[in-house]
DNA sequence: CCAAAAGTGTTTCGTATACACCCATGT
DNA sequence: ACATGGGTGTATACGAAACACTTTTGG
């Protein structure tokens, strides 16, 4: 772990792009709520502990692709690659990072005169039980937070993540984006409880239930769930080649 | 018009920050076919003409915000102001400027060392009869051209009017957008045409009516057409007043 | 046998689609 | 009178919404 935070605290010091950073809003389902990832702004060196909260997110290298940027930094926090990364926004008021404490940090995290930094967020969608501890979530003490009830965090990643939020929010009705976040088998009444959690409204389980039975990408396994003190609930995949070849002929539609 | 050149270039000169530009792919309607406004890459001082053809757009001012800096460029070279505008994408492929030409183009230009260019693009929607030259449009020799024969563009520019007109696709079926690219009064029929143009399918007439006449935001006039050598058509316009307040209540509905 | 969640059908209503002819104007 | 685009109505089919009870399992 110790050589982990040293080639990461290199990296910091090396190549940098001082304008321009990538934000994660890594969301993920635990089975009642929507949560999202917050790590600390430094790492327990067991020293001190600064207590304030942000997105993990990142300076680019000078060459680097962001959606490259963004998967380092969400293997680095979740020990997962393959994640689904969604670009929403960009936050480039030249205000954004003015608490003066906070671009002090930054400057000296980075070792760059700052002047001004845009950022891209990404938003993205994590099997909550598949996500691991790796040493940096450990370092900076990465932890799930309820999407209702979200602390107060550095710059204005308070504003990012209420954006990420909407723009879920929107795609969510017309990409099957559930699966990302549902284990590989899961019932069919898992999946109305995401939809419900993430749209904030409530749908009637029958209609429900017959417009996810029409979709020939969601298929149902000759398997149930098991360990459940009630009549277990038949269990279900997300075919994605289906999905996409219904794609290519415009065929699909979801919820 | 020479002191506006004079100013244009002292702004290059002047404080850019050499790592985030804006381009502009500003869309209009003829009636007929949808437009796109190119420049060339240099100004024709008289002398010497690149014949190379690009987007609107430029490196930003250092502590500019990306909207502004796309609605300056805009009303430099169209005239006009309060323009509606998308940010659609991100083009940040380290290689995006490679071709040793223009990235030389590019630093003689600006004046600084480049390095690498991260593109913030948006489209803008523009009523092609309320749009004027300028200094600029003359200058740059500013012309519409018809997006289904769109010349060979320098950097990546042809790749950033594809996906700005997929991005105008998607959009125009959730959001009212025709009436940012028709003449203030229109008819149901050119509605129609732009509609179809866009969307690259057919339309049937009466149920395009049909649909168009239910929402309320689409007002007919007690106005008619003149000087057409057949039926003059009735026209209409567009309250955006009605539809925000649609728009909040959550019970609008395009096309 | 009780608790807890799974699973199931029918009716009603509104919107989408398909389709062909007459109308008003300028030349 | 004719050419040109403007304007209109009906029938059918499909999906959306509303709604309450029975079933299966573990404890």
């Amino acid at each position: 772990m110790f050589l982990y935070l040293i080639e990461h605290v290199n990296r910091m010091t090396a190549n940098l792009n001082p304008c321009l950073s990538v934000d994660c809003v890594v969301f993920g389902f635990d089975g009642n709520e929507l949560k999202v990832l917050l790590i600390n702004r430094d790492p327990s060196t067991g020293c001190e502990q600064s207590g304030k909260l942000k997105l993990p997110g990142d300076l680019i290298i000078r060459s680097e692709m962001l959606t490259i940027a963004a998967q380092r930094i969400l293997s680095e926090f979740t020990g997962l690659h393959d994640i689904y990364l969604k670009q929403f926004g960009i936050f480039d008021d030249p205000q954004r990072l003015n608490s003066r404490n906070d671009l002090e940090w930054l400057e000296n995290r980075s070792d760059l005169k700052i002047e001004r930094v845009v950022t891209v967020a990404y938003y993205s969608l994590v099997k909550i039980d598949k996500s691991v501890q790796t040493d940096l979530s450990i370092a900076y003490n990465a932890c799930w937070y309820s999407c209702s009830s979200i602390p107060l965090l550095i710059f204005d990643h308070n504003n990012i993540i209420d954006k990420g939020l909407d723009a879920l929010r929107r795609e969510l009705l017309t990409e099957p984006l559930c699966f990302e976040l549902l284990p590989e088998k899961f019932t069919l009444n898992q999946l109305q409880r995401l939809y419900e959690t993430i749209l904030g409204c409530e749908l009637d389980n029958r209609n429900f239930r017959k417009k996810i039975q029409r979709l020939p990408y969601i298929v149902p396994l000759y398997e149930r769930q098991n360990g459940v003190n009630h009549k277990p609930a038949q269990l279900h995949v997300f075919d994605n080649n289906k999905y996409a070849s219904l794609k290519k002929d415009h065929t699909v539609f979801i919820l």
